[in-house]
DNA sequence: CTTGACCTTCCAGTAACTGGAAAGATTAGG
DNA sequence: CCTAATCTTTCCAGTTACTGGAAGGTCAAG
């Protein structure tokens, strides 16, 4: 499989397949005569399971740790949910914050008229 | 006013005006005979409607927007109200993604035993 | 043989800072 | 007046996770 084929399989883009390679995130691939990156089912499913993984907004680094359980036969489930709980806190902790964010700004966009004249609460509330 | 002075008055670190002016974001600051920057309360106050229009979750380009507004006594309101809702969109957006996703991990966690076995649901889904 | 779709590497840019080095200025204490 | 600490300056590099683009090699079809 070439890398096209590979980043379709694992729903990703091309340039970010080879980016997961340079980093070290994943293995680099085989190489055909002509020096094309060559690809399998294995390297397709990890190259899937990093995306799931970053749609869950693990980041890289948390990628790696998950990556390197998903391939551990004898990780423990608590290692693995020790870092899905981190993220869930951050993930509770972001929507806290969004919500103040949301109400705060929500009440200003609602007291400001939207009109012609230059009376504005948002802009005072700012300034 | 220093710059430290200054930075502290605003809520933001003295990196961060430098580097406010060094975009153009705000302007250049008057300087010491010995090439200090020297500031104001009013660009102190403008710093500072930077500040908080940042933690509104304002891109920079939008900060630059809403500053001309709010140097500009003749806007209308409605250019105001129209960056706030688009930002308010973003939220309610970014919130609705944020709660698909936590309620889908919140699952995965949940569903984890997270003792020492290696089998884990969070690695299978994700696999 | 040519055309177009691949593929390669490398370099640069994104957003919004942040850290750190090297060197000059100022201030307080002794 | 000297010194040490605390500013301040500029400049360069790093962060996160890619993404875009240029220059050039490869491959399959017609």
């Amino acid at each position: 499989m070439n890398i096209s084929a590979a980043a379709q399989a694992a729903g990703l883009p091309v340039k970010t397949v080879r980016y997961y390679a340079d980093i070290g995130l994943v293995e680099a691939p085989s190489r055909s005569d002509a020096g094309y990156r060559t690809y399998d089912e294995a390297s397709v499913r990890k190259l899937a399971f990093i995306r799931r993984s970053r749609e869950f907004g693990f980041s890289i680094d948390e990628c790696r740790e998950l990556l390197s359980l998903y391939q551990d036969q004898d990780r423990t489930s608590a290692e693995v949910k020790r870092i899905a709980s981190k993220r869930l806190s951050e993930i509770e902790e972001k929507q806290r914050e969004l919500q103040s964010l949301r109400d705060e700004l929500a009440h200003l966009v609602t007291s400001c008229h939207g009109d012609h004249r230059p009376d504005c609460p948002i802009i005072d509330y700012l300034g």
